[in-house]
This record gives C-alpha cells, sequence and structure tokens, in this order.
DNA sequence: ATCAACTTTCAATATATTTTGAAAGTTCAG
DNA sequence: CTGAACTTTCAAAATATATTGAAAGTTGAT
C-alpha cells in the first residue's frame, strides 16, 4: 500500500471511529490529518486535503487546541499560522481521557450523588432499587475516575513500563 | 428530592450522556427508565413514560437486547411482551465494554494493522512518522483490548473485590 | 380458519448537527 | 495610518440522524 493512500485511509477510518465516540467526524480527521503530518502546516494545507471550507477547519482547530492535542504555531518570517499535533500517542491518550473525564464523567457523578437524597420512604421497594442502582453507577464511575486519575498523573509511563504486564 | 423527580432527573441526564459517548439518547434513556423500574414493563408504558412513538421505543429495545442489556420476558396469560434490564451495574458495565471493544476497538486494530505495510521507502521521514503513529495507536488499542478483556472475564468482580485497591 | 391483539418495518417527516462562505475583525509591513 | 493578508464569527444552507405512524406481519385464543 502507498503512503499517501495509507494516510487517506487512515484520516478517513479515524473520522468514523470518533464518531462512534461522541466526536466530531471532520474535527478527528484534522486531528488524525495532523499526526500524520511530519511538520507544522495551514489552515489552508488543511482546507485542501480535507476538501473542508475555511469556517470549519478554524472551528474545529480551536476544539482541537481547547481539548490540549494541537498547538499553534508562529514560525518567524511567515504571516500565516502553523498547527502541529503531540506525537507521543501516550501523551494523546492521556490528555483525551484526563479531558473526557472532567467534561463528562465528574459531572455525572456529581449529579448521581444529588440523586441519592430522596425524601421519600427508604423502605419503599421503587425507592430501594433506585438508590441502588444510582450507588452502583456511581461506584464504577468513581472507580473509573481512580483509575484513569491515576493513569493520567502516572509517572512511569504505563505504555512502555511493566504496569500492564500482568494483564498479558 | 422526590423519587418521581428523581427518576425524571435520571433518565434524562443518562440520556444526555449516552449522546455525548456516541449512542441514541432514547435508547440510554429506555434503558435508564429499565434500570429504575422494579418490575418488567412493555413497550406502551415505555411509549407513555418517555412520550414516544411504538415504532421508535421497538427499534431501540431490539438494539437493546443486541447489547445484552435489555431481555424480553413473556408472562403467561398476558398478551404482551414484557422488558427488563440486567440490575447489576458491574454486569452492565462488562457487557457494554465487551460489545464495544468488538464493535469498535477489535476492527480498528486489524485496520491499523494493515495500514502498517507501507510500499514505499521505509526511510522517508513520512513514512517513518506514519508507521510509528500507526504503531502507536495500535499498541494503546492493544493495551486497551487486554485490560478491557481482563475485566470482562474476570472471575473475580473487580467491583466488590481488591483488584482496584492499588488506584486508591 | 378467523380475527383481534399485539409487534415489526420503513418511507416520510422532523429534528439535530455540521458545514459553508461572506462579512467583520485582527494584525502587521510599509 | 493604510490596506493587504490573514483569522474569526455566525446566520443560513446542507447533511446526517432520529422519530413517527400507518401498513404489513405475526401470534394465539376461540
Amino acid at each position: 500500500m502507498k503512503l499517501a493512500d495509507a494516510k487517506q485511509q487512515f484520516i478517513s477510518s479515524w473520522g468514523a471511529f470518533g464518531t462512534h465516540w461522541g466526536i466530531n467526524r471532520t474535527m478527528a480527521q484534522i486531528h488524525a490529518l495532523l499526526l500524520v503530518s511530519v511538520s507544522p502546516i495551514t489552515q489552508d494545507d488543511i482546507m485542501e486535503q480535507l476538501s473542508i471550507s475555511r469556517g470549519n477547519v478554524n472551528m474545529n482547530i480551536r476544539d482541537l487546541i481547547g481539548w490540549g492535542l494541537v498547538e499553534r504555531i508562529i514560525i518567524t518570517g511567515e504571516r500565516k499560522e502553523f498547527f502541529t499535533a503531540e506525537k507521543d500517542i501516550w501523551k494523546v491518550a492521556t490528555q483525551i481521557i484526563k479531558e473526557r473525564k472532567k467534561r463528562e464523567l465528574d459531572p455525572m457523578i456529581r449529579l448521581l450523588a444529588q440523586l441519592e437524597n430522596i425524601d421519600d420512604d427508604k423502605k419503599d421497594k421503587d425507592v430501594k432499587q433506585f438508590i441502588e442502582v444510582i450507588r452502583g453507577i456511581k461506584k464504577l464511575g468513581g472507580q473509573a475516575d481512580k483509575v484513569l486519575g491515576a493513569m493520567v498523573n502516572a509517572e512511569e509511563n504505563w505504555f512502555t513500563g511493566s504496569m500492564l504486564k500482568m494483564f498479558k
């Protein structure tokens, strides 16, 4: 397979993969393009490579920067801005996890904590079951939170280290 | 907070949460409703509680059964079908992980394996970087696959056991 | 075998999300 | 200060996704 074809397929598949996880297809595609670009590229490069509009590129780049996955690069003597993505996949993964944890997991756990406080009769079957389900999800969320938090803050890179040996 | 209000908020939030993870809002809501229902309920019950059409309920219930999260219950003497959801959150989580792994993670890893085979000059900077990124993602995916596979097949329930103690 | 009760399907419709592109905003060299 | 180069914004348009509801299909009691 030729490099150009492989790149294209990677970008396209990464975009499709993203949509299955609640991530805008174009945002994932731009990220993929930046991942496989050796040097920083401009908005015009992205527009051309992915055949999308300037506005679309601009908004999605902004989001990617907000996710901490892409960096704006100013090259002296150049008028245009350049963009580049973190290439270390371990760092990319921990960054994505950190953000999703903050944006989605933590707020959900906070909400569940509130829903536990039911005024009605605690002996009622319905109330019991409801509280049990909420507690269960909260507990699971809390554990995921802890494991992922440890992963994100780990000194050792679990990727290269032996942390995950036990699951072989 | 009253039970009825808490239930409503749970259903609504769970639906919103689902959409952030690529899951149909209504499917997540039906699942939430079944989670907090003590006894099996019918399509009509779901239609009424969530104010949605029969077709919508039917299709999403079918998907939920496909995900292994909901069961069809035949009650002797009743003409209508009833539905119920697994309430053990650990089982729910492993089932969801098992399915997403099968549907999304495994195919992606297979694809990446193909993209590694580049015909062009392996010494070329672009080729090198591309292969490195693909390898990195494949490795990460493989590790996630292993850890999640272990979690799904674990004899011990990590939820109640001490498996996750080390992350406290 | 009939028919009422119930379930399933899917084309049409509605809704939500994404994308565009032109106008407004910003920056900076001369 | 001016204006060309570039970036950002956002209302309108396009597209993708979800929902409806009525017709077709199935089931089982009589």
